[in-house]
Order: C-alpha cells, then structure tokens, then sequence
RNA sequence: GGGAGAGUUCCCGAGUGGCCAAAGGGGGCAGACUGUAAAUCUGUUGCUUUCAGCUUCGAUGGUUCGAAUCCAUCCUCUCCCA
C-alpha cells in the first residue's frame, strides 16, 4: 500500500502525461488538494469514459484530496471539439440543463460529496453571463492563436474544418480553471488524455493572470488492444444509466472484453490491490474468463451497486453455464403473444430492428424458442411455448430473452 | 466578397439518364471453429403483406416515358484569392 495516491495512480497506469511530475506527486504527498474535472452534458447519461474518471476521483478522495465534479452547464453550450472529425450538435438551453440533473445524480453515487469532502459546481454560473468584450479584453488577450493552432486538439479539425464557436471552447475550459483556483483554492486539473491541451491552457492563464502556479495531469483512454475507445457497443455507448443500459447488460459487456484488454481494465476500472491483479495477470487461456467474470462484478457494482451486481453475476452463471433459465433474465411482456408471429415478438422484445432483420435471423439458424431451432419465418407463438418460466428466446449465441404473457 | 470543388445507404467511398436498393472496404448481424475469447473462413446487411411492392443518394422545385445522375434556387462544408 502506498501512501501516496500519486504512486497509486501511476501503479495502475492510469496516469497518462503530467506537467510537473515531481512537484505533483510531492504535493499530493504532504497536503490535501483540491482538484477538478470536468463533464460536459452532451448525452443524459454518463458512460464508462467518464467512469474511468469518477474512479480516479475516488482514489483522490480515498487519499484525502478533494474533488471538485464541474458540471458543464456552459461549456455545453459550445462543444468541445478536441480530437472529434466533426462538430457536435448544438444542444437547446432545456436539453443542457436536463442533462446537467442526470450527471449530477450519477456523480453522487460514485462518489462522496456529503460534509464537503466534494463540491459539485456548474460552470453556467459564471460562462453564461459574461460579458463578450470584458472576456476578450481580459482572458482572450493572454491567448496566442498561433499557439492555438498548433494544439494537437484541433489537428483533425483544422483538415475538416473548425467554427469559430468551437475554437473558444478552451478558453472556456481555461477560464473555469482560473475560476476554480480564485474560489476554492483549486491546484489541479485532471481529465481524459484528450484533455491535455484545454488543461495546459487553463494553467497558462492562471500563471498570466495571478502568477498561481497550478498543475495539470491527464490519464489513459480507455481504449482496447486495437487502440479503438472502449465502451462502445452497437447500439451506441456503454451507458451508466440503468435504464438505458440494463445492469446485466453493462455486466456482459465487461465479460466480453478482450483477453488482451481484462487486465487494463482491472487496473484502470477496479480498486482491486495490485497484489491481486498481479496474480491474475498470470493467467491465461480459459483461465481468464474469470478474470473476466471479476471485472463485470467489480465495476457493475461500483456503478449499479452490490445487489444489482450480484443479480448479473448470478443471471449470467444461470444463464451461460447451465444454459438454461434464469429468473431474472432479461424480458419482455407481451400478454397478446400468443396468436402472433415471431417476427412481430422478435420486434416487440427489440431483439430485431425490423422484421426483415428478423427474417434474416431465422434464415440464418440464428434463433431459437426453448432450445429449438426455428426455421420457419412464419412460425405462430402458441400457448404450449410458455412453460412456468415464460418462453426462452435465443439469439444468436449470446442473447437470451425472456417472454411472459402477463 | 471573388473563384474552384464537395454533400451517396451505419461510416469511408464508387457511381454522371434506364442493366441502381446503388461497386468496394470498414463496421454490424448470423453460421462453422472456440473459452459467453481472439484470429480465420462462410453467409448476410433499406423497409414491407418478399416470385411483388414501397421509400432512399444535402433541401425544394423543374426537364424527361424514365433522374443518385440533367437544369434552377437554397442550405452546409472544403480549398484558393481578399
């Protein structure tokens, strides 16, 4: 066990690039710091990108340190545009602010903000009234465009295209730095490696404007062996957001995660000791799923909890290892099923986008009823189908369902 | 502001009057193989009441028997000049 967070962080590899590694590690070392990061509302959920992020927050805090979660309820308004092909899409005043409640929530759960141990803030308090001429005099005079313009941020976009709106962002991001550093005494800024430049400007202006020396460190993406970022799925992100993605779900995707990748993800995702991890990177082969398995119950638990998380677990061994039926299973309830056909389940349970998708599933053998193939398109659900347990669907060789009549 | 070019299906990218629901690649889905892997191979990939019909190629109008392809206007973006 170390002592200092810092050795923890860079134990984990979860530290990417620092502005003064000595300086950052000893002042973590003899005092309690407060530093932020920022989340900017553009989805009503977090996703596991951000939950690379709260996890390092909790290390922080295990340590004593203080975090500070910004909120982006301004810096929304303008998008970020670091390392994105394309701009985002301009969200309405309602969408952010909605947003901004759904974050605020999941943020709580992850980590503690009671008695001040953490402070939440939202920079719409001081972005949105600003005062344009005021702002370009004060803050966009200790910017250099030329500088600017050589920012790996904007590489991609300088070849596709970039607004003048989205170029502002860092001296958005940078001016909520010099804010928080006037207010709360804050020394650091962290933040996803895609960060690295918004943060360096931040502490370039908090040098210019009050001489306060400020630190910056970025960590690891969260990026698979292929060096693609992780957590997306097909039908989008890895949400943390329950009813978006099902705590079963979220669980199987971690169980799914590339051998090469499971012990990263450990590292990076879990409060698992090294000692421990250490001993599973000896693993290998099949021996792995159960390095796997531990993974998806040690994040759905940090994010879902312990029940949910056992509840995964447990749906997940029913399901896989005695292929068979498990109580809480993901389902569907169709109290009119019995009469249609199975495209028009398949749609209704959302497991085909369309029947057509459907048709191809059966044409292929992708699916079956109760452990029997079906082969015909046309095949009409009857009563008989629905044991005590309700009627298994299985598509492809993952993708269990359940179908209950009430 | 002047000039040149671009906008195609989930993404990239062919297609310049009918043979286009639109090549190729990526991704996705399914099958074989397996460890609920990976790699590989195979099939598939707009929607539907599927031997047929319907909607799609930035937007809106127009020419034509017939348009992703031609014309007009508009929108968005890139490049060169200012």
């Amino acid at each position: 066990m170390h002592n200092n967070v810092f050795d923890v962080l860079k134990e984990r590899g979860l530290i990417a690039q620092t502005t003064h590694e000595d300086e950052i590690r000893e002042l973590l070392g003899k005092e309690k710091v407060t530093f932020y990061i920022g989340f900017d509302p553009t989805a009503d959920s977090l996703h596991v990108g951000h939950f690379l992020q709260m996890v390092v927050m909790r290390h922080m805090q295990n340590y004593g340190h203080r975090p500070i979660a910004l909120v982006g309820g301004g810096t929304g308004y303008i998008g970020d545009p670091s390392g994105r092909t394309d701009m985002r899409q301009m969200m309405t005043p309602e969408i952010i602010q909605h947003n901004c409640e759904c974050f605020k929530k999941q943020l709580s759960s992850v980590i503690d903000f009671s008695d001040d141990k953490a402070i939440m803030v939202n920079n719409a308090d001081w972005l949105l009234d600003l005062n344009y001429i005021e702002f370009l005099r004060d803050i966009g005079s200790c910017f250099s465009v030329n500088q600017m313009l050589t920012a790996e941020c904007f590489k991609q976009r300088l070849e596709k295209g970039l607004s003048f709106l989205e170029f502002n962002y860092m001296l958005m991001q940078s001016y909520d730095f010099l804010m928080l550093s006037r207010k709360y005494g804050c020394k650091l800024e962290l933040g996803g490696d895609d960060q690295w430049s918004n943060i360096l400007g931040g502490i370039d202006l908090c040098r210019r404007k009050d001489r306060n020396q400020v630190y910056g460190m970025t960590f690891t993406l969260l990026t698979n062996s292929e060096g693609k970022k992780m957590g997306k799925t097909a039908k989008g992100a890895v949400w943390l957001d329950p009813k978006k993605v099902s705590p079963y779900e979220f669980y199987q995707y971690w169980v799914n995660v590339h051998d090469d990748d499971v012990i990263k993800c450990l590292k990076l995702l879990t409060f698992i000791p090294m000692d421990e991890i250490r001993e599973m990177e000896k693993w290998d082969g099949q021996e792995l799923n159960a390095a796997k398995r531990r993974l998806a119950y040690e994040v759905t638990k940090l994010v879902h909890g312990e029940e949910e998380a056992e509840k995964a677990k447990r749906v997940s061994e029913e399901v896989f290892a005695k292929g068979g039926v498990s109580a809480e299973m993901p389902t569907t309830v169709i109290p009119d099923a019995v009469g249609k056909g199975v495209l028009d389940v398949l749609l209704e349970a959302k497991l085909v986008s369309s029947k057509g998708e459907a048709r191809r599933l059966i044409q292929q053998n992708g699916l079956s009823i109760n452990d029997n193939k079906v082969t015909d398109p046309a095949f009409v659900i009857t009563e008989d189908l629905f044991g005590d347990d309700g009627m298994i669907i299985k598509k492809g060789k993952k993708i269990y369902h359940r179908i209950l009549l009430k």
